[in-house]
RNA sequence: CGGGGCGUAGCGCAGCCUGGUUAGCGCGCCUGCCUUGGGAGCAGGAGGUCAUGGGUUCGAAUCCCGUCGCCCCGACCA
């Protein structure tokens, strides 16, 4: 391919809109264009390597066995109501209205339709298990698309759904998604860690992400040096818990004082002069629509997952300022755990403490020295925070990170909710009715690309691992208008081409800084400059983009030994994507 | 949805506060000369509903009101 036939519009200058590397860098090479707020247009060389990495996907899913079909984004709004997910899933679905009367959704994701899919065709366990896969557009209305290609309104996503007789048979599945998507990972040559997520009311014991750890991520996640336990912030636990010391015999009454419109945390420790880290806070929370407490501590910030857990609620919301006063006869601001009368559940760290700061669920009262355990209960403690640097890993107790991710790809048990839901049933062996046990797993293509970016750039522009490079071999020319350099290079690409390997000439009557530049802002791995200096010598250069010495190799035969290089570059990473999955089987517990 | 910022040429910006002829600058683009191994130079040129609707005014990119769009922070995110 020629340069100059390309269209490949490199910008000097960052567009005044784009903040994320991933997204400064896509604009600049010339990769993208946005037409609106979460959609983009992918140009040539950026669609290459969106298909370089679909490819990829393609042939890890086709190797576990997973069939590949397609199913419509259009959908009726029908589905999603027998799903119950209508009202779950909210304005975050796309709604339309399609011949005068016909309300219809443009597809999020298909749970629903798999399962109206799978009510049809399923009827048999002899047909079970099955994982079906697709490669397709989604659309959400998401309130704020950012960072470019992270966060948009249409995406392309792989989506699998695995269709299991019984919970052996998810689990199998779920193991084959799980080691299938780090092959991609791996393969597609981007950094990422494993994390447990948050699998959400609907239950299902298992969840994974697969997170590039970069700053434009927009999850955090949890991680232990010590043994290598990794979650996303929703899920990580945190270690210790042990019961706090009983309370001290000793420990004067607590007395109330007088907060005058002090009513958050800051404000009321700022006025009583003591620190954050000594009081508590009681926020009250609607679990399944009945008001509940949860207390911890000031500096601490609450986790909802872990609180809807522990209430075994469905769902939680945070009750609005009426409704808190209504449940409890205290405004905001006063709350407390003395003497509260609706449910509540006390964090752990608050046993731990032995005397706090609280709300007197008076106005304008708060109460100084109150004990846990002896001014209120702490029968029901629970982990109900966000673990935080420093806490104590849940597994070996070392001191937790935090850090950022970008979520490429989530594996998840399903359960029997949409097939119960939907009724999708097959007849077992007994010529029993029993709910099919799903699983789905996700893969965000155009973030593959995002987090690539993120992961491999410098101060010039991107490094594009070879697997999703849009081309693997620049030839750069240098005098255009030269015979002798231009015949060299022609043949050059077309040997290479010959061969099999994706190759871009910059055939452009430009100066060698300009498309040295360019060259560095694109990311083309291997970089071969021809120019009439070196060919008086009978040498061409060569360089890859990550490495900063070039070098020089003779012009005669150059095509067999670039693509010897490519070869060896390629074996290399075939090689490294087989250890990593020996390391992985073998860490595997049998 | 709350808070903040911004819409002037393909990109980056000035002009607006204090209204006044043909709306400027840099990059990019076209033509020519010259140059040619890390974003050269000179000369000429093309390209604008100043986001949009209304209002004030003799006169609006500039002042006022509405609308739309985009970005950032937060909330939200199977």
């Amino acid at each position: 391919m020629r340069w100059s036939r390309a269209l490949i519009p490199t910008l000097k200058e960052t567009p005044a809109d784009a903040v994320a590397p991933s997204h400064v860098l896509l604009l600049r090479a010339g990769m993208i264009r946005q037409l609106g707020a979460g959609a983009y247009t992918y140009l040539p060389l950026g669609l290459r390597v969106l298909h370089k990495a679909v490819r990829i996907i393609r042939e890890e899913m086709d190797a576990t066995g997973a069939l590949e079909l397609l199913m419509p984004a259009l959908q009726p709004v029908e589905l999603w109501k027998e799903s119950g997910r209508y009202e779950a899933y909210g304005d975050l679905l796309m709604k339309l209205v399609v011949s005068k009367s016909h309300h219809m959704a443009l597809g999020p994701t298909h749970e629903e339709v798999i399962t109206d899919l799978t009510r049809d065709l399923i009827r048999s366990y002899k047909q079970l298990p099955l994982t079906l896969y697709q490669i397709q557009t989604k659309f959400r209305d998401e309130p704020r698309p950012r960072f470019g290609v992270v966060r948009t309104r249409e995406f392309l996503m792989k989506d699998a759904y695995s269709l299991g007789a019984t919970v052996d048979q998810l689990n199998q599945s779920y193991e084959l998604m799980y080691e299938a998507y780090c092959r991609v990972f791996d393969r597609c040559g981007t950094p990422y860690v494993i994390v447990e997520a948050e699998s959400g009311p609907i239950g299902g014991d298992s969840s994974h992400e697969f997170m590039v750890p970069c700053s434009t991520g927009e999850d955090t996640v949890i991680q232990c040096a010590g043994c290598g336990y990794a979650a996303n912030q929703e899920r990580a636990e945190i270690g210790g818990g042990a019961a706090g010391a009983a309370p001290d015999p000793a420990a004067p009454p607590y007395e109330r004082v007088a907060t005058p419109n002090k009513r958050t945390i800051r404000e009321v420790c700022e006025f009583l002069g003591v620190p954050e880290e000594t009081s508590a806070k009681l926020l009250v929370y609607l679990a399944d629509g009945r008001p509940v407490a949860a207390l911890l501590r000031g500096d601490h910030e609450l986790n909802e997952s872990k609180l809807r857990r522990a209430f075994q609620a469905n769902s939680l919301v945070a009750a609005e300022a009426a409704e808190v006063e209504k449940a409890t006869g205290t405004p905001l601001g006063f709350l407390g755990p003395v003497a509260i009368k609706i449910p509540m559940v006390v964090d752990r760290a608050i046993a731990a403490m032995p005397a706090v700061v609280v709300g007197g669920n008076a106005v304008d009262v708060h109460l100084k020295g109150v004990v846990p355990g002896r001014d209120f209960a702490l029968a029901a403690l629970a982990d109900i925070r966000n673990a935080q640097a420093g806490d104590p890993c849940p597994k070996c107790g070392s001191a937790l990170q935090i850090t950022a991710g970008l979520e490429i790809g989530h594996v998840f048990k399903l359960g029997t909710k949409y097939s119960k839901a939907m009724g999708a049933t097959y007849l077992d062996e007994a010529g029993h009715e029993v709910a099919v046990i799903m699983g789905c797993y996700g893969i965000g293509v155009n973030r593959i690309i995002a987090g690539a970016v993120e992961a491999g750039h410098d101060k010039s522009g991107i490094l594009w691992p070879l697997a999703i490079a849009p081309y693997q071999v620049l030839i750069v020319p240098l005098q255009v208008k030269n015979e002798q350099v231009m015949n060299q290079a022609t043949a050059l690409e077309q040997e290479l081409e010959a061969a099999g390997l994706d190759v871009l000439t910059d055939d452009r009557d430009q100066r060698a800084g300009v498309k040295f530049n360019d060259a560095d802002l694109i990311g083309v791995p291997l970089r071969v400059v021809i120019g009439e200096r070196g060919l008086k010598d009978g040498v061409v250069e060569i360089k890859w983009r990550d490495w900063a010495a070039a070098e020089q190799i003779p012009a005669a035969g150059s095509g067999v030994a670039i693509a010897q290089l490519i070869a060896t570059a390629r074996a290399e990473h075939d090689r490294l994507c087989e250890e990593r999955r020996r390391a992985r089987a073998a860490a595997k517990p049998a």
